[in-house]
RNA sequence: UGCCUCGUGGUGUAAUGGUAGCACCGCAGAUUCUGAUUCUGCUUGUUGGGGUUCGAGUCCCUGCGAGGCAACCA
């Protein structure tokens, strides 16, 4: 799929209307703007789809911002892997950046020059101190039916807020006990209206910047700010700003009065907000809160845990960039808040996986065969590494008198439709030769411990001499040469369909017990020499990528049609 | 309840006043040395009621339902 058959979304509409109006100057300019205080999931990746996929249609750029307005829960670890899983995803922010790296800011970079506007903003009357409390102001605001009170410093003087305001600046007063508000309307129905503070104070040291501030702005201030500096033409975010969006405009309207707005081939750029709704996947939680407590309380382990809808455990799942994309392609873009089926996920990375993984037999759960009448010695069986792509090759498999199969491809009493093998049934051993089994023995408890039979020795590589089908093919490793291999299954993490909907304080309870099976099998010789990050199919079980040497995560399983009779 | 937003098959998404389409899921069949892939076919839908119009998923009114906002978070 490429950009032009992409869908012509409500966004992209927006967007080319602008274009087509020469609102923005000759080039559009987007961003991705995260704050530092966590790992991306699936649904930041849609985000950064959309907003680096708009740039690219469009011929534009995508600023990386990170939104690092608020010190207290933000750090360089984050910031770090944000930025790799970006890039991972297959997209790289352009742009003049605010540094040294093209296309890369921090809100924090701009702290200098929002501050000089806020105290622009006090000296034009349109903001002031407040020392309310948190309470007391809720009190002062309000409920949105009715009006609000004014605050008693609502009508302070710009003289004395400027002295306050830098009082605060320079730390001669405690968290909370004095803030900015900006000075709007106390009677709206938008909330977001009602005298919004623009700065608080804050005694903490900022990942970035260390202690030179302790008054930081608020998104509401700063968000619009970074925007319209940064020569932004179009802010795309999540529905529940959409409220904020009369307060976005707001600000816009005072940079533009104290003629900060930039200028682009004479036109000047006048950022706008839209919103989409967020992506929401069933089975799984995607608040940031709520993956943290799954990894601090050791739930899970870690961010990068396999069955985290992280970008980097959706990685080490093995995932590919490309499915994701493909994924938040088709999911779309709109206002209609709605959760997707993973069932599409799935489906986007079998897509993929299935033209491009390699081929090996594993045997996951391993019964042995003796092949009887087999003669001395092995032989190799040769097969395609990848039967839809002939470039991939071949590779070679030794063969011999004893295999390993999956437990799941006997049955000593086969139902009907059961292709594979049983006493008196004819099976074909991928690749090698047609097999009879003759029957099995058993252990203590009941269990099959060994199957017996014997093949056809004019049906080596797979096909009768005599030309008659063979409906079951099952795949085997052989015992001589294969090689002993941890391998993870992964499940669902959880078992319930919407795991808050107990609220999110009992989605625990929901957590799938069998989200993790770790199993020890046989793969193929070639597999001892697999690296991480190494991507294949096991025949007739699934995709699977190296995790590390001999130890294979399990990506999602092949389709499987085949349904045991009752 | 004040304001804002949104209602199209099971799920997601098109149709921008003119034949309700696509994809995933599901089901059935064909092919197949992966019960995979591929191919074919099928089931299922415009939130109710009024109105405007030759014609309404689309425009208007009115119910109903869902979500958001009322942090010195983003």
């Amino acid at each position: 799929m490429n950009e032009s058959d992409t869908s012509r979304h409500f966004l992209r509409q927006w967007i080319e209307k602008d274009v087509a109006d020469g609102k923005t100057g000759g080039k559009v300019v987007t961003r991705f703007p995260p704050e530092p205080n966590g790992y991306i999931h699936i649904g930041h990746a849609k985000a950064v789809c959309v907003d680096f996929g708009m740039a690219k249609l469009f011929g534009g750029e995508c600023h990386l911002r990170l939104d690092d307005t608020n010190p207290t829960k933000e750090s360089d670890e984050y910031a770090e892997n944000i930025k790799k899983d970006i890039n991972w995803l297959g997209f790289q922010w352009s742009g003049e950046g605010d540094g040294k790296e093209p296309g890369f800011y921090n809100a924090s970079n701009m702290f200098d020059k929002m501050y000089e506007i806020a105290e622009e903003l006090i000296r034009r009357g349109q903001a002031y101190c407040c020392n309310l409390t948190q309470d007391e102001w809720k009190t002062y605001r309000g409920v949105p039916e009715k009006p609000g009170t004014p605050s008693p410093s609502r009508d302070t003087t710009p003289e004395r807020n400027l002295e306050l305001f830098r009082e605060m600046r320079d730390g001669k007063y405690a968290d909370g006990e004095w803030c900015l508000r900006a000075k709007i309307d106390m009677a709206s129905p938008n909330i977001h209206f009602r005298d919004p503070v623009i700065y608080r104070i804050r005694h903490v040291a900022h990942y970035h910047l260390g202690d030179k501030w302790c008054v930081y702005p608020m998104y509401d201030f700063a968000h619009p700010i970074e925007d319209a500096l940064e020569g932004v033409t179009h802010s795309m975010c999540t529905l529940e700003f959409e409220v904020h969006r009369p307060l976005y405009d707001w600000v816009v309207d005072r940079l533009d009065e104290m003629g900060l707005l930039p200028v682009r081939n004479g036109v000047k750029i006048r950022t706008q907000q839209r919103e989409f709704a967020r992506l929401n996947i069933t089975y799984t939680v995607m608040s940031k809160r709520l993956l943290l407590q799954l990894v601090t309380e050791g739930h899970v382990d870690g961010w990068d845990d396999p069955r985290m809808p992280t970008v980097c455990g959706m990685r080490r799942r093995g995932y590919t960039p490309g499915a994701i994309r493909e994924f938040c392609e088709r999911v779309g873009v709109s206002k209609v808040e709605s959760e997707s089926d993973p069932a599409l996920l799935e489906w986007c990375v079998r897509e993929e996986l299935n033209k491009t993984a390699v081929r090996r037999m594993a045997v996951l759960d391993p019964v042995k065969v003796v092949i009887d009448n087999w003669e001395e010695g092995s032989r190799e069986v040769e097969l395609p590494n990848n039967p839809l792509d002939e470039s991939a090759g071949t590779r070679k498999i030794p063969f011999g008198r004893e295999i390993w199969i999956d437990r799941s491809d006997f049955m000593e009493v086969p139902e009907k439709k059961f292709f594979r093998m049983a006493p008196g049934q004819e099976v074909r051993l991928r690749g090698a030769c047609i097999f009879k089994c003759t029957g099995c023995v058993k252990d203590g408890s009941g269990a099959v411990a060994e199957i017996h039979g014997t093949w056809d020795v004019g049906s080596w590589g797979g096909n009768a001499a005599d030309g008659r089908k063979v409906k079951g093919t099952i795949h085997w490793v052989d015992c001589a040469t294969g090689v002993k291999a941890e391998v993870r299954l992964y499940d669902r993490l959880f078992t319930e369909k919407d795991p808050l909907k107990d609220g999110p304080a009992n989605f625990l309870k929901y957590m799938n017990p069998d989200s993790l099976k770790v199993v020890e099998g046989y793969v193929e010789p070639a597999l001892a020499a697999a690296e991480p990050g190494a991507r294949f199919q096991f025949e007739r079980t699934g995709y699977f990528v190296c995790d590390k040497p001999l130890v294979f995560n399990r990506t999602v399983t092949l389709k499987d049609s085949y349904k045991p009779a009752n």
